[in-house]
Order: structure tokens, then sequence, then C-alpha cells
DNA sequence: AGCGTCGCCATTTTT
DNA sequence: TGGCGACGCT
């Protein structure tokens, strides 16, 4: 055997050797982890698995390093181990002994020359998860973490070269505003033509751009806007005052390491050093600066692989451009492309439905859903009378599905605005059904939790002034606006932090009365920081909770609103004790960095339960039923993206994310009339509804005479895409030539007229809920509400005119 | 300091 | 329709 031979069939046997530990994965997928050298882009559609082929293209790397995408044959190996090599090859088995393992390793990643970066904690978490089970503990030194998350890490270490300390603080959105709105004040721009957001935006958007104040400052004045350079004005200022506070945003984080890798020789190379291979996630979701980042990160060695869905890119509202999807070949020349196109969650006349309408798009890389699960059922379009038609009609099919045998959970409500979330509220809960909200305001966001939170940042460290002055007067303390002045001024006189100004507030006479509860205040904060460094977290927590006087204030309170502010108080002490469990070395000031970058801690609980949320939060997830609700021109797509291409093309995105979130049925709502913000409207059908393939829908309700309703051709842009195989019909859902509607119009779940006479006592049986009692029987308006003590689902609250088409006498 | 009233405004969301 | 901020009154 020549050498030339011997090394071709090594690598061959290796080669496949490796690939039988990965033939659960269809070829594409097992391409995908089988790549690991040099650039590689993967195209993964909805529902490919492409968390399953991360998860296997990590534990290849750190098992077999290059082996599986090298043609280097190790310098000692023998015709005996090649025959080894394909005798195991042969037997398929693929459970790898030793000498198998040693064979096929060319340089095996340790975890840490791993980083995986993603974009929400919880897919990182969810990573990290799956990788531990899969790999045990040695997998947890992967750096699997979000792009916030890694970059603070790095910057723990080496932000003193720029200038801050290494214990800096991470100013969320709020803190941001908060110290905008004063920078504002203190320039004297009224913050009616200032808004502190939109200048935020500037600030975000010329980050993004590696713009220093005084760089944007020079392009602003160059644009002779008046406004503009106000605009870098506060930039600077806004800067400036997050360094006297050593405190980094959200954009900082990324744009300071950025800065970081670039500006530093050596940090640059220990970092591409260490790490060997870089992945990025949701790729279709980064902006400029992660986009320098990732590359930075990369080095020379060219390794990156990043994953993601051009068709799911539905953050350009927050700076994510879709072009780093779309050029990464030309910015990494030689780069491998894979594309994931079997889809395992969906019916075949769900992903045509997608395949279809997200073919309207023109910018995009092309790519077409496919799965051997057989068609399906029809998509369900049903068009209501109003808002509230539309709810009861969703109810209604909700009803039917756990009549079936369906679990609440197995349904899901998705909508453009939380706004939209009202009218459905309203009518699950007329019908008894359990259901939960998710998004609105997270938990982190609220209110009560963020002044417990600032508690901690204060007593941590008591230069926080940004933080001090949030609760200094909260539970009310009888520290106004006036006092805080004051003691700002004396503050900033005497060149010492307000909280020293508070402690010491006896010997300025201009405080007057004040005085003595500043330093009341002070003394209750610095006993607190003594204790914090005694006892447990938790108890330490509780000590906070009962000194501060928080807790008493909501209590003595006492309306619900309160009672729910002080559980959701209480509530963060589990996630103190959830951090307890994590750390190795828990602190206060470890609890406090480890919160700032962590939001979702509602993870989605697995009680059964309808569940209601915006389409962008339904990212990532699935359920067997999906309702798209308020499919209307206005709604959604939304007016704003009315007329603008661009826009446009990001809600088809947005529909496309939505239909495929959904494995069995889809029913797609639309309203004739609806109410929203106060105004009544009457809005076209949306073109997305019209842009499905008349041969996969199944029309429900009410149809207004045709004239309302003018031919969808006229806005529908772009042609039909080559990828939706069938060709569209070019008029396509107007109502006519379909009488049986027509006639067929009822409202959903529409009370029949008249009361039900129901009584108290009597036996009923619902479809869902079961036998059960009527216990009370309250008149209201022509309706009645009815309290049902059930024999298995416990005592609800129905009203009689929704309830009554699921419910019997008996 | 704290409460009530008026008027304005209005996607989508993660870190 | 509803939530929030500004303002003005007590």
């Amino acid at each position: 055997m020549t050498e030339q031979e011997f090394k071709k069939r090594y690598c061959k046997a290796r080669r496949e050797a490796i690939e039988l530990e990965h033939m659960k994965l269809n070829p594409e997928q097992r391409r995908a982890v089988l790549a690991t050298e040099g650039p590689l882009l993967l195209l993964a559609g909805a529902g490919s698995g492409k968390t399953t082929v991360l998860i296997h293209r990590i534990a290849n790397l750190l098992r077999y390093g290059r082996g599986s995408d090298s043609e280097e044959v190790p310098p000692r190996a023998t015709e005996a181990d090649l025959k080894y090599l394909e005798d195991y090859v042969r037997k398929g088995k693929g459970e790898p002994d030793e000498r198998i393992l040693r064979l096929c390793a060319v340089e095996s990643a340790p975890p840490w020359s791993i980083i995986a970066i993603t974009f929400t904690n919880k897919a990182a978490g969810e990573l990290k998860e799956r990788l531990s089970r899969m790999l045990g503990a040695s997998a947890l030194d992967v750096w699997a973490f979000t792009f916030h998350a890694a970059c603070a890490r790095i910057l723990r270490r080496e932000i003193d070269r720029l200038g801050y300390s290494r214990d800096f603080t991470i100013y969320d959105t709020d803190d941001g505003e908060r110290v905008m709105k004063a920078v504002v004040r203190d320039l004297n721009l009224d913050e009616k033509t200032f808004p502190p957001k939109q200048i935020l935006a500037h600030v975000s958007r010329a980050k993004d751009r590696r713009l220093s104040p005084e760089e944007y400052r020079e392009e602003c004045e160059k644009s002779g806007d008046w406004r503009l350079i106000r605009f870098a004005r506060a930039y600077g200022e806004y800067q400036k005052r997050l360094r006297e506070a050593n405190a980094l945003d959200f954009d900082d984080i990324i744009l300071h390491t950025v800065t970081l890798l670039s500006r530093f020789e050596e940090v640059r190379s220990y970092y591409q050093n260490k790490f060997r291979y870089v992945l990025i996630d949701e790729y279709q979701d980064t902006n400029h600066l992660q986009y320098l980042l990732a590359s930075l990160l990369t080095g020379s060695r060219g390794n990156i692989c990043v994953v993601g869905d051009d068709d799911q890119s539905i953050y350009r509202f927050r700076g994510a451009t879709i072009e780093n999807i779309l050029s990464f070949e030309d910015q990494y020349p030689g780069a491998r492309v894979i594309r994931l196109e079997q889809n395992y969650r969906s019916t075949g006349r769900i992903l045509e439905a997608a395949n279809a309408v997200i073919g309207h798009n023109l910018g995009r890389k092309g790519k077409k859903l496919w799965c051997d699960q057989g068609p399906g059922r029809e998509v369900t379009v049903y068009t209501a009378a109003s808002e509230h038609d539309e709810a009861r009609y969703v109810a209604k099919q909700i009803i039917d599905g756990v009549a079936r045998g369906e679990n609440w959970r197995d349904h899901a409500i998705l909508y453009r605005m939380n706004a939209q979330s009202r009218p459905m509220e309203y009518a699950l809960k007329q019908n008894g059904i359990p259901y939960r909200i998710i998004g609105g305001t997270r938990f982190f966001d609220r209110a009560e939790i963020k002044d417990m939170l600032s508690y901690l940042c204060v007593i941590n460290n008591p230069t926080d002034t940004l933080r001090l002055k949030r609760i200094i007067n909260s539970p009310p303390r009888g520290i106004g606006a006036r006092t805080l002045e004051t003691a700002e001024a004396i503050a900033l006189t005497l060149d010492i932090p307000l909280f020293q100004a508070a402690a010491q507030a006896g010997s300025y006479p201009e405080l007057g009365k004040a005085s003595a509860r500043l330093e009341a205040f002070a003394r209750t904060i610095s006993e607190l920081r003594e204790l914090s460094e005694t006892l447990p977290l938790p108890e330490f927590y509780d000590a906070v909770l009962e000194r501060s006087g928080y807790l008493a204030a909501l209590e003595t309170k006492g309306d619900v609103e309160s009672q729910g502010r002080a559980e959701n108080v209480r509530e963060l002490r589990s996630s103190i004790v959830n951090y307890l469990e994590n750390d190795p070395e828990p602190s206060l000031g470890g609890f406090l960095n480890e919160i700032a970058l962590y939001t979702d801690l509602d993870e989605m609980t697995d009680e059964n339960s309808v569940l209601l949320m915006t389409m962008h939060s339904a990212k990532g997830l699935e359920f067997p039923n999906v309702y798209l609700v308020g499919a209307e021109e206005g709604v959604f797509p939304g007016m704003r993206s009315i007329g603008e291409p661009e826009e446009m093309e990001e809600e088809r995105r947005l529909c496309y994310v939505a239909i495929t979130r959904a494995r069995e049925r889809l029913f797609i709502t639309c309203a004739v009339q609806r109410t929203l913000f106060g105004f009544t409207a009457s809005n076209r059908r949306s073109r997305f509804v019209d842009e499905i393939p008349e041969a996969l829908v199944l029309e429900e309700g009410y149809f207004p005479p045709k004239s309302d309703n003018p031919p969808p051709a006229a806005h529908t842009p772009g042609t039909p895409s080559a990828f939706s195989g069938t060709p569209r019909p070019v008029h396509s859902s107007a109502p006519t030539g379909r009488p049986k509607e027509k006639a067929a119009f009822r409202q959903a779940g529409a009370p029949a007229s008249g009361l039900p006479d129901f009584r108290k006592g009597d036996m009923v049986r619902h479809k869902v809920f079961g036998q059960g009692m009527i216990l009370t029987v309250q008149p209201m308006g022509g309706d009645a509400l009815l309290e049902i003590a059930f024999d298995e689902k416990g005592t609800k609250r129905l009203m009689a005119k929704t309830a009554a088409p699921y419910l019997t006498k008996l």
C-alpha cells in the first residue's frame, strides 16, 4: 500500500467511524457536525433540529477535535490501526473503545477552548444542560454564554486597561433612561423635543457603529442638524456619567470588549488562542458590533460556525442586521454552507403555507422546508365579526380540543401586540379556561423587584448613587425631592458620594430637620451591610425586607396590587436560593453581577394552561395548536410597516415564525371590525393570509359582500416564489364562489338568545370540566355568573351565556 | 410630601 | 381603552 493510499483510506475510515456516532441525525445535520474546520454557515430552518446539531457538534469537537475534518494521519499510525478502524466501521455499532478514540482524535478540543454564544440566557442554559446531560460535568467548562455574559466575563478580567475598574456595575435600560433623563435636564433641553429614549436609541446606533461621542458629534455637525448636535452632546455627557459611576450599559458591554480586543494585541491573542472554536447561535439576530466581536474572537484560525435562519430575523428594530448572515460568505471566504431544511415539527400543509408566505420576500438566501409527515389538516382561517367574536371562536376551538383529550398547554394564542391579549383573556376567563400570559412586564422589570435589587446594590456598594436615589424614599421616609436636591449639591461641592453626605447629614445645617431621617436611612444601610458579611444570603435578604420597611409598607396598603407586589418581593428570595445552589463561592456581589444579565427568571412553568404571547416571544417554541390572531392589515402587518418594503418583509418573516410554531393545527383569525386603542376600524384581512395557497385553507366565519373586500392581488407585492411549488391563482380568497360560508354566518360560541334556565343546586355536565353542581347564580345584566363546583376540576365561575353551549343539565 | 386629575400617547424585546 | 407622566392642589 502506498503512503498516499494509506492516508486516503485512513482518513475515510476515521471519518466514517466518527460518523457512526451521529447516525440518528440526517445527512445534512451530520455534515454540519463533522465540518469542524474553517468558517461554516448553517442555515437552519424552523424546526430543523439545530440545537441538536449544535450539541453534537460540540461533543464531536471535545472528543475528536478536527478528526472528522482533517487530512492528517497520526505519525505513528500502522496498517494494523487502519484495519482495526475499518473493521470497526464495518461492524457499524458506533460504540468506540479506547483505541478507536485514540485513532480518531486529532487534537481533541478542551472544553474551555470552545465558545458558544447565544442571545438569551434561556438558550445558553438549555445548551449547557443538554451538553452536560450528554457529556457529564466536563461540559460545563465549555463557554456557553450570551453575548453579554461572555463579554462581561472578559471585561471583569481586562477592563482596567480602559480606565474602568473591574467591579463595574451594569446599568439596564431603565437605569440608562434615568441617567439620560438627568442629562437632558442638566443640559437644559426640553424633554418633549429631546425624548431621552430617542436619544438613547441614537446613542445605541452610534455605539453599534463604534462611534465615540466626539466622532458622533463631528458627524452630526457635518449634517448641520441642530437637534442631532444636541443628541451628540447628550451622548457625551451620558457616557461621562456612566464612566464616573463605573457603570456600563448593555451596549457598552459589547463595545468595550470589541475595543479591548482590537486595541490590545496581547488581549486579542490571548482570547484567540484560547478559543479554538467559535459558535454563534441565532446569527440573524446579531448586530454590527456582535459581528465584529465574533470575528475578533475567531481570529485567523477561522473556525467560526454561525447558525441562523435569515427568514426568522425579526429583530431589525433593535439593531439586528440580516446583512450579517446574507454576506457571511463574503466576509469569510471559503465558508461552507449547509442548509437544514427537513422539518421535524409541523405537518405538510403548515409548512407549505409557511413556504408560500415567506416566498414573497425578496432579500433572502432561499430555503424550502419539507417534511415526511403527511399533509395534516387544513389551515383554518376564521373571519370574525369583532375581536370579541374572534376571542370566543378561539376559546371554543380550545374547549373542543381539550374535550378531545388535549391539554390546555397544547394551545397557544399568538398576537402582534400585547394590547391584543385583553379580549382573549376575557373570553378565556368567561369559559373557565386556565391561561397564562407570557411577556408584558417581566419579573425583573417590575418596580418592586428593581427596588429590592437597588437596596442590595446600595448595600453592596454605597457609592451606587443612581440606585441610592431610587430607594432613598421608597418606602416613603420623608426624604423628598427638595431634601435630595440639597444633599446632592452638598455631595457635589465636597466631592463625596451622596451616601456619605447622607451619613453625616447632621453636619450640614442646610439640611435642617431632614438630616435625622437621612442619617437614619444611612445607618440602616450600613447595618445591613454588616449583616451581609455574616448572615447567609437568604437570611440576609429577609433582614433587608424587614429593616428597609419595604415589605411592611406593601403589607399595610393591603390592596390586591400591593399583595401581588409583596408576593413578588418574597419571590425574589427564591432566585437568591437558586443562585446559592449554583455558585461555589456565593456572595452578594456575585449575585448582583449574575442578576444584572439575567432577566428571564420566569421560566415557562410546566403548568397546564393555554399560553398567550406575542409572535416575537413565541420564537423558538412550538405548540400542537396555534391561533394566529388579528390577521388584519394595520394590525398584522402593523400600520407602520405598510408602504415600507423593508419593514413589510420583517413582518412577513414574523408571520413565517408564527406559522412554523404550529405542529398540527394552525388557526388564523381576523375580525371584520375591531376596536383597538379606543378606535373602531374595519380592516381588510391580512395580505399574509392571501399569500397562503387557497388549497391549503379551510375558511370559516363571516364574510361581507365582495364589494367591501377588494381583490387581494392589488396589495400583494413580489411574485410567487420559485420555491412555493404551487403557483397561486390570480385571485385567491375573495369570498364569492364559496357560497357555503355566506350562509354559514354564525358567531362563534355566540349565546343562544334568552337566558338558559340555570338554578342553584342544579347538576350539570360540562364538555370539559365534567360533572358538577351549581352553587350560585348571580344575575348580571341579561346574563348570569354561575359558580359551579365540579367534581374533579374544583369550583369555577362561568358566564351562563358563554358556557351554555358546553353545559347540559342533568 | 403625597395624592388626585388631566391629557397625551400608543409595535415588536433581549441583555 | 388604559397606562403613565406632568402638574397642581392640599
